[in-house]
RNA sequence: GGACGCUUAGCUCAGCUGGGAGAGCAUCUGCCUUACAAGCAGGGGGUCGGCGGUUCGAGCCCGUCAGCGUCCACCA
């Protein structure tokens, strides 16, 4: 086989030929295989737009769990889909169509049906080509789409269930109203942020003015005064006790309203009296409703005041302020205004600031859904294996405090909820399909319900519904629960708790084992990437300059579950670095092999030091690595990996490799530069997929492609502290000479000659590998004998079981001999003393482990041996001066 | 008002159940050594946020304070 390998690594050569390969062999497809299931479903992005830098997280590490099991033998499917994101992508579009000159308004349903399908279309296929391109493994040939035919049938028999059981409902609440999208929200699609406001103390006028004058009464929202019903105390409140019953006036508009007494006012706060406007408040809703007081809605569902507003009807919520406000203060209402700090909720989607607003929706009643998930999660080893598992708290929290899901959304991108309203009856009949007739009265002027459903209502039912739930299906049995759900922390309560809500109830199962939460990508100041600050980073445009598999270390080896990781420009630049060594470290094991007839060598039964050590180094780094693999710990994985690539293999293997390949040793070197490579590509594969997949083809014939070879795992010689120890011995020779060379500034021009005295157990390796020392060393002349004694105007370096003499040039002055002698010297003694103290404290000895006082023991001999030696050496030199 | 996280080398971060502070990048010195200058070799650099406690022994456990950050919560 004739390699030809360019010196460095270009990722756009080789990245699009085995993406396209791996799918056109089927390679990712699932149910192919024997073996255990491992599924994992991907987070379906939204169809809003492209993907960004977290997407290229989130779905690289799913790719690195994905492409470990496959090799392990698991049965993987790695199911692909997107998500219709309805108010997301509606508002989008919406954008889009006015820009072009379209109006909503002069669009009927179906036509803008039409327009949206098309927006999916094209961004479901450019999001499919970015998947490709961070070369993600997914079994391209299921993918889903939440709004797809069979998420039709599993919304609607989910929704129909969760009615019959009265789980769903509909009502008059007070809901998250956007005025600029025109549609309810649910709770946490509120983004309650702290805002400069102001708080305005109003004086209600008493009706009867012998009880007193007026009251005052703070609020942040003025306008709304137009729809008090009421004013509040609390019913302890010893100040206002005569005035319980009485009426007030509502300023300008002059409507007598009363006075009530409530728990819920808070004495301590303002004024300690409360104006109450059940329909625009939600904790005034409640008031409201134990009072029975009237609900007055003052503004439409463009935040504009409605007929109720009087004078003030057709005005802005914000022109409304303004104006209420001037008036106020005109005719003396205004007491007085302060600054005041306080949350306000904008719409997650539009940015609006949001209504409180009473509403007919429908809800889902959260309570009993709640419940069971709990009694699930803190079930012993039962419910969900958090990643990190803090999370468990975070997810229980939700469930306590949990209130009812408001699920209609007044858009049209969406499911449309299953219901039907009888204009002759006014019944209302929900079914899974079309009812010909109102089962009530019979007539047929049934109308469907205008409303769809909140997103996240479909989005939940993705674990059963992706396997074809409600019907009974092999893949549901096979496939549900999926092993691992990957997603980010900041979609617990969206996802996360509605996935386990909704399959515990139909399923009568979590709908995960493991849910492993990734953090934010934040820009290299700790800011979160956003669009309007232009900090984000587009990972295809990194993918271009640095190629995927860099990309894809990088994020992996910065990701520690559950926390947010900064996006630092060097980390990926030595990602690149990286490949480019892997690249080259395998450049050089086919060339050395070019010339040998290049099949799969087998290893020979018996090995030397060296490869004895490369071995065992490797079965560490495979130990390590799958481990931490298993623990979803991805920044040890790649540390391992890199280390050991590196510098164990790169740094010190292969600069032996290159002396012994011209020894009589160089078939076994061949063998295990060919079975190593092999193995770092294997681990490498998960991370770093296209390079590792074109490099294993010049390398293997064994399987048509790395993605179909096996995890490696430690049939080869284990942990072997014999080769450990001995290579340890050659390592510190090298360094403790190029470390000299450096210190006494010796230039690598001259070389240098040196007696090894060595220990009669080591003599024999450093014999054998004497070639490779003088190398290495960049030595001359370099002797090992247990005999040989100390040369004179030489540097000794006492090292474990050996004694290194380095005979320096002339011009080196003598003193430099002894002052690295009396360096050694410190430092052994140090060792020496930190040892002694140790041992002769009697509580260190009794309590601490027997190990760790045998390690001392044993350091304690090894350094009162350099010890002798040192000083003798130091005597020696003396006497020569 | 609750809950959680972070604070370790100039920068970004690891440090598993407590037993001698680590990596990458940056920096300094010397090398274009026949895989790789996106490289090689050799260095320097940290009172692990402060204080107190437990322990023979604390980056790690407990308490407390400070700074930064996130989530949740109806306080007008």
């Amino acid at each position: 086989m004739h390699i030809e390998l360019p010196s460095i690594y270009r990722p756009a050569t080789c990245e699009k030929k085995w993406g396209t390969f791996w799918e056109q062999e089927g390679l990712c497809s699932s149910d192919k295989k024997q073996g255990e299931a491992y599924t994992v479903l991907i987070p379906p992005p939204n169809v809003t737009g492209e993907l960004h830098i977290g997407h290229a997280l989130n779905n690289t590490i799913q790719d690195i769990l994905v492409r470990f099991k496959r090799m392990q033998g698991f049965d993987v499917l790695w199911l692909p889909g997107k998500d219709h994101a309805g108010i997301a992508t509606e508002s989008k579009l919406l954008a889009k169509l006015k820009k072009e000159g379209i109006n909503r308004h002069d669009l009927s349903r179906e036509e803008f049906l039409k327009h949206a399908w098309g927006w999916k279309d094209d961004y479901a296929k450019a999001i499919t080509k970015q998947w490709q391109r961070l070369g993600l493994s997914l079994d391209y040939s299921k993918e889903r789409f939440t709004l797809d035919e069979g998420f039709q049938l599993a919304v609607r028999e989910a929704f129909v269930r969760l009615y019959r059981q009265g789980y769903i409902y509909r009502g008059l609440r007070i809901i998250n109203w956007d005025p600029k999208l025109g549609t309810a929200l649910s709770d946490i699609e509120v983004i309650h942020r702290e805002t400069k406001g102001k708080l305005y103390y109003l004086a209600y006028k008493l009706v009867d003015t012998h009880l007193q004058e007026h009251l005052e009464v703070a609020t942040t929202r003025p306008e709304t005064i137009l729809g008090d019903t009421a004013l509040a105390v609390n019913p302890k409140d010893k100040r206002y006790q005569h005035l319980i019953g009485a009426e007030v006036k509502v300023p300008l508009i002059n409507r007598t309203i009363p006075i009530i007494a409530d728990q819920y006012v808070d004495p301590e706060f303002g004024s300690g009296v409360v104006k109450i406007t059940p329909a625009h408040d939600p904790n005034d809703f409640e008031v409201g409703e134990r009072h029975q007081l009237q609900q007055i809605i003052v503004m439409d569902e463009h935040g504009q005041m409605n007929k109720n507003a009087g004078n003030y009807t057709g005005l802005s919520r914000a022109a409304c302020r303004e104006q209420i406000v001037a008036d106020l203060e005109l005719a003396n209402y205004l007491l007085k205004t302060e600054d005041h700090i306080h949350a306000v909720g904008y719409s997650e989607r539009s940015g609006a600031i949001v209504e409180p607003y009473l509403s007919l929706q429908w809800f889902v009643k959260m309570k009993p859904l709640a419940e069971e998930a709990k009694k699930v999660q803190t079930k012993k080893d039962g419910g969900i294996h958090f990643v990190p598992t803090r999370f468990e708290k975070t997810y229980l929290q939700w469930i306590d405090q949990i209130r009812d899901w408001c699920i209609s959304r007044q858009i049209w991108w969406g499911h449309r909820i299953p219901a039907w309203h009888c204009a002759n009856c006014n019944e209302l009949t929900v079914e899974l399909t079309t009812p010909e007739r109102c089962p009530h009265c019979q007539c047929d002027t049934l109308q469907q319900e205008e409303d769809v459903l909140d997103t996240w209502f479909s989005s939940a039912l993705w674990p059963m519904a992706v396997h074809g739930w409600p019907k009974e299906t092999a893949a549901l049995a096979k496939r549900y629960p999926s092993t691992c759900l990957v997603t980010g922390y900041d979609i617990i309560y969206f996802w996360v708790a509605r996935m386990s809500f909704l399959g515990l109830e139909f399923m009568g199962e979590q709908p995960f084992t493991d849910v492993l939460l990734t953090g934010l990508i934040r820009d290299k100041h700790g800011q979160k990437m956003s669009k309007s600050l232009g900090n984000g980073v587009d990972p295809i445009e990194l993918i271009e300059e640095y190629g995927t598999d860099a990309l894809r270390f990088m994020l992996a080896a910065g990701c520690t579950p559950g926390n947010d990781q900064r996006f630092i420009r060097e980390n990926i630049i030595a990602a690149r670095s990286f490949a480019n060594k892997l690249w080259n470290s395998a450049r050089f094991c086919l060339l050395a092999s070019a010339e040998q007839e290049h099949q799969n060598l087998s290893l020979p039964d018996t090995l030397s030091v060296s490869e004895r050590w490369l071995l065992s180094k490797l079965n560490k780094t495979i130990k390590v690595s799958t481990t931490a693999l298993d623990r979803y710990d991805f920044k040890l994985a790649t540390h391992t990996i890199y280390n050991f690539i590196w510098h164990d293999f790169c740094d010190w293997y292969l600069e032996f490799a290159k002396v012994l390949l011209k020894t009589t040793q160089a078939p076994e070197v061949l063998a295990v530069l060919q079975y190593v490579l092999k193995n770092i590509l294997q681990l490498l594969h998960p991370f770093m997929p296209f390079i590792t997949e074109e490099l294993w083809q010049h390398v293997a014939q064994s399987t048509k492609s790395i993605v179909l070879s096996n995890w490696p795992t430690n049939t080869q010689a284990n942990h072997d502290i014999e080769a450990e120890h001995q290579m340890q011995v050659l390592m510190e020779i090298i360094t403790e000479i190029r470390s000299l060379r450096a210190d006494l500034n010796i230039t690598p021009g001259q070389k240098l000659t040196i007696v090894i005295r060595a220990e009669p157990k080591i003599e024999h390796v450093l014999t054998k590998y004497q070639a490779v020392l003088e190398r290495m060393t960049n030595a001359l002349n370099l002797t090992v004998n247990s005999e040989l004694t100390r040369p004179p105007h030489s540097v000794a370096i006492v090292v474990t079981e050996a004694e290194l003499f380095v005979s320096l040039p002339d011009e080196l002055n003598r003193d430099q001999l002894l002052l690295k002698l009396e360096e050694d010297l410190k430092r052994v003694q140090y060792e020496l003393t930190r040892a002694k103290d140790k041992l002769s404290n009697q509580s260190f000895v009794t309590n601490a482990k027997e190990e760790l006082v045998a390690a001392e023991n044993q350091k304690l001999k090894e350094y009162s041996a350099k010890e002798k030696k040192i000083n003798q050496r130091i005597k020696e030199v003396k006497l020569e001066c």
